[in-house]
DNA sequence: AACGAAGTCAACCGCTAATTT
DNA sequence: GAAATTAGCGGTTGACTTCGT
């Protein structure tokens, strides 16, 4: 059954739509979610009259489409923020979005790739300075908006430290748990 | 100006987890 | 409880742009 379910979906693909989104693209999935909501991609990419699949439908809301999506040049502070993020939690890139206000897992993971990983790969080289010369500017950010995300990580939190990973505790964008970190980093 | 190399980033793929039937 | 469906994640790809020669 399952052969026969790839076959289909692989003779499906065919006549679907891939690459590059078109604005007139952008246009119908954007009304069509506004009206009936993020969910069911399947029905949404049917429903809406594109001739794409769910997933690329639900990538590009995501991505690109959702509000509160800030683009361009990461700050100073963002960069500090997810060096620091990416040493706690690897490439856990949801989880360090969810922190991050406004910026999106892919493009937190493309900015790590093309940008990042060099630059953490430096400090590694000079461990006597410290990740960022100015302290880590919380308040540059927009802390105030608390999400569904407060009790995502809770896998985490049954970790070896729990204190350290307890995120459900605080607020998502609270940044509380980010100085306690940094806390125990500064004291070992 | 032309070309190749390197960098960037949007999009796709395969897989797992969560939810629904 | 099992199967099917849906959502979400991280890795990878490939088109496009920028840079260096």
């Amino acid at each position: 059954m399952a052969s026969k379910k790839i076959k289909t979906s692989v003779a499906a693909k065919k006549f679907l739509n891939r690459g590059a989104w078109t604005a007139e693209e952008d246009e119908k999935l954007a009304q069509y979610v506004a009206i009936n909501g993020p969910r069911r991609w399947k029905l949404i990419a049917f429903n809406s009259g594109l001739n794409r699949c769910g997933k690329s439908c639900r990538l590009r809301w995501l991505n690109y489409l959702r509000p509160n999506i800030k683009r361009g040049n990461f700050s100073d502070a963002e960069d500090d923020l997810i060096l620091r993020l990416h040493r706690l939690l690897g490439n856990r890139w949801s989880l360090i979005a969810q922190r991050i206000p406004e910026r999106t897992d892919n493009e937190i993971k493309n900015y790590w790739n093309s940008h990042l990983s060099k630059k953490s790969k430096l400090m590694e080289k000079l461990p006597a300075i410290p990740l960022s010369a100015a302290p880590l500017q919380l308040e540059s950010i927009n802390c105030g908006k608390e999400t569904e995300a407060s009790g995502e990580a809770a896998d985490l939190s049954s970790d070896t430290d729990d204190k350290l990973f307890d995120f459900s505790s605080k607020g998502t964008y609270g940044f509380e748990w980010v100085k306690d970190f940094l806390e125990l980093e500064e004291d070992s």
